[in-house]
RNA sequence: GGCGGCGUAGCCAAGAGGCAAGGCAGGGGUCUGCAAAACCCCCACUCCCCGGUUCGAAUCCGGGCGCCGCCUCCA
């Protein structure tokens, strides 16, 4: 059995089978650029980011597009109340989106359109809605009338009908019905507009997410994706203006939404203010915590963020790591000698185990919380062998091959997630490291008069070495001291039985970052 | 008012007819100079409440209560 996806259409879980066997064409709604990147607009990034990669390691070929909404209200209040004009905002906050995208790891879409170079396409497309008779011209304004359209309200059950009456009227609106919508708007002064036969104007929000997927994928494609707040009026006013163009259905064969981030049981949105930006979240903690987070609550439950909850992902994501670095230690001192000891049968077999329980559980509608507790038996399985070799019980060639395959079914998975477990693959720890690596230059100076190397791991092993002295001696004092004062730094040292060891603080002490906090 | 969702241990969170996954926190132990990490053991006779169906229900049905989203821009 392959995947099955809970379709919004249907309102069931449903097993996907694409347009074309083997390839998935998805579009998914990109961001409206008129302000920050908040953890919310990560969370819908996020969970189609573990779709597409999860659809690749099954085997698919995916095309991935994502728009990006460039003219819009909100685009055009806030260049004017800066003043400065719309490009400005756009480029600025489509940078902070992308940035934000890269940090968490997020593959970026094949194709990214944007809104404002796809007007002729949209011109068309109401052109021939007009012609068809489902949309009508009021004075400059373009609307399309729902009542032209049997199916519409299929996705999100509101029938134009009970509509809450008068609600979405605005005055100087010439709408036939309360629930038309505009597909295009005349210019107002000072604001974006083009040459259209209904005169100069740009158009409605919903018709370029019609106009580009159609472009790009064509009618009838595979998943369309974003946010549950967007099931309506958007996607049910994209599906209504798309089959009105194509006269054809569907549209979009599977509809996929995530839920939302919630902030002390409100939604998390740019208009409450109560957002979180990416940038300051991953000044407190690296990306892979950030991920996690997002990524371990089943994306059609609603989730709450806070402090607490990163505090608990860290947890987590450490101890992913650390299972992994004990693994690559072993292996390292096993070197190419291996036997295929009992350890490393067991380990084969929870290799295995964790493969089938984490597919199982990601083909039942992306159900990573179940995925990870697979994760976990395999990390809990790694540290019960290597805890053997470090106590010196197993002969650390006797696990070998079986936990070289632990160690890439762990990479694998995680990787879906797009967890990468791995402090140089993370721009922003990187970062960070090397502001340690100076700190840490100036503290090994106070601490001895030699002077250690340029690498974080050359000055980190330094120290270690100068601190073995003194525990040599008994010294425990400087020991502790020195210790202390590397934890303060964001260096963490673990004294193993082995010699010691160290890794990046992945909780909220982070020596570079501001004190300022999340903004709430 | 209409459409939809949720309520599982101290916290987070899977499970959706047959002995309640996993993470965090907590308690005890092994290891250790100490701390940390890791490992071992313990930590929900019970799943918001009340009825019903069933040999059996957290899971199905009916009725409550509470919370949230959408119906206006929103991921």
């Amino acid at each position: 059995m392959g995947l099955r996806l809970h379709n919004t259409l249907t309102k069931r879980v449903e097993e996907l089978v694409t347009r074309e066997a083997g390839k998935a064409a998805i579009y998914v709604c990109g961001p409206t650029v008129y302000d920050v990147t908040h953890l919310g607009h990560m969370r819908a990034a996020v969970v189609f980011d573990v779709l597409r990669r999860y659809l690749e390691f099954r085997g698919y070929q995916v095309m991935h597009v994502q728009n990006v909404t460039d003219v819009e209200d909100k685009i055009i209040a806030r260049a004017q109340a800066e003043g400065v004009p719309t490009d400005a905002i756009t480029v600025r906050y489509l940078e902070d989106y992308r940035q934000a995208s890269r940090a968490l790891n997020v593959m970026p879409p094949h194709v990214e359109p944007h809104a404002s170079q796809h007007i002729p396409e949209m011109i068309e497309m109401i052109k021939k809605l007009v012609e068809g008779g489902y949309a009508y011209d009021a004075e400059g304004d373009v609307y399309f009338d729902v009542s032209r359209l049997p199916q519409y309200g299929k996705l999100s059950g509101q029938l134009p009908g009970e509509l809450r009456a008068g609600a979405r009227v605005e005055p100087g609106e010439h709408k036939r019905h309360p629930a038309d919508f505009a597909v295009w708007k005349h210019a107002k002064p000072g604001e974006p507009n083009w040459d259209s036969p209904w005169g100069r104007g740009r158009p409605g929000w919903h018709i370029e997410c019609s106009a580009m997927s159609l472009k790009y994928l064509g009618m009838g494609f595979d998943i369309h994706g974003g946010g549950d707040d967007l099931i309506f009026p958007h996607h049910e006013n994209e599906i209504a203006q798309s089959e009105a163009y194509a006269a054809t259905q569907p549209f979009a064969r599977y509809w996929v939404h995530n839920a939302m981030v919630m902030v002390r049981g409100e939604k998390m949105s740019k208009s409450l203010h109560n957002y979180i930006a990416v940038a300051d979240a991953l000044g407190r903690f690296p990306a892979d915590v950030i991920r996690y987070a997002l990524a371990a609550v089943h994306y059609r439950k609603p989730m709450e963020v806070d402090e607490a909850r990163l505090q608990d992902a860290a947890k987590a994501v450490d101890r992913l790591r650390i299972a992994l670095a004990s693994a690559e230690t072993i292996l390292a001192r096993a070197g190419s000698r291996s036997t295929d000891g009992p350890a490393s049968r067991l380990l084969r077999k929870a290799a295995e185990s964790a493969r089938t329980a984490f597919t199982a559980a990601m083909d039942d509608d992306l159900n990573t919380s179940s995925g990870l507790a697979a994760v976990f038996e395999l990390a809990a399985e790694m540290n019960r062998v290597t805890d053997q070799v470090l106590k010196g019980g197993t002969d650390a060639t006797e696990t070998t091959p079986g936990l070289r395959e632990a160690r890439e079914a762990l990479r694998t998975i995680t990787a879906i997630l797009g967890l990468r477990l791995d402090s140089a693959a993370d721009e922003d720890l990187a970062r960070r490291v090397r502001d340690l690596a100076v700190s840490l230059r100036q503290e090994a100076a106070q601490l001895f008069s030699e002077q250690p190397g340029q690498t974080l791991d050359e000055i980190v092993a330094f120290i270690l070495a100068g601190r073995e002295q003194a525990r040599a001696k008994r010294d425990f004092a400087t020991a502790d001291r020195i210790r202390t004062r590397m934890a303060e730094a964001g260096i963490l040292v673990d004294d193993l039985p082995t010699g010691p060891k160290w890794r990046i603080a992945t909780d909220g002490r982070r020596p570079t970052a501001d004190a300022s906090g999340p903004r709430a």
